[in-house]
DNA sequence: CGTTTGACTACGC
DNA sequence: CGCGTAGCCAAAC
């Protein structure tokens, strides 16, 4: 099983993850995080409300690194979480919306539409990751 | 080295 | 829907 020995590989494994996501798709910080498995069993509901933090900690990081497709990431209630009008919001809906991501009136995402259905467990396994918690 | 701050989420009203 | 709240924990200060 998968355990990030520490934040540094748990902040790889993120973006192991995003750059999975497809152009014109979008995921949530929980969804990536219940992806990447916990030390000690957890529900992936439990672990989803854990560690979504830490997604964002991670892609965060990434910003400098860039290579990352940080704005494919949003929050579980379909909406850009930075500062709605700050610049790093405006950045991240231009860049969806280039692909092809619509948003609503209120600005939010609608996810049953744009959301990622997440990788295939193949490469799941591939990655040493728990495929089961991808899915659940 | 203690305190505050987040790119969070589920849940109750 | 929107708003407040508790739980979280690495980072930043």
């Amino acid at each position: 099983m998968f355990v990030p020995p520490n934040p540094a590989a748990y902040y790889e494994t993120v973006w192991l993850i995003v750059r999975q996501i497809p152009p014109g798709t979008v995921s949530t910080y929980g969804q990536v995080a219940s992806m990447i498995p916990p030390p000690e069993a957890t529900t992936p509901d439990q672990y989803r409300r854990l560690r979504a933090r830490w997604v964002g900690t991670a892609l965060r990081h990434s910003l400098s690194t860039d290579h990352i497709p940080w704005q494919r990431v949003i929050n579980a209630q379909g909406q850009i979480s930075f500062p709605p009008g700050s610049s790093k919001a405006q950045e991240q809906r231009a860049r969806l919306e280039s692909e092809g991501v619509v948003f609503s009136q209120a600005g939010r995402v609608n996810l049953r539409v744009f959301g990622w259905r997440g990788p295939a467990e193949a490469w799941l396994t591939e990655q040493g990751l728990w495929p089961p918690l991808a899915f659940a």
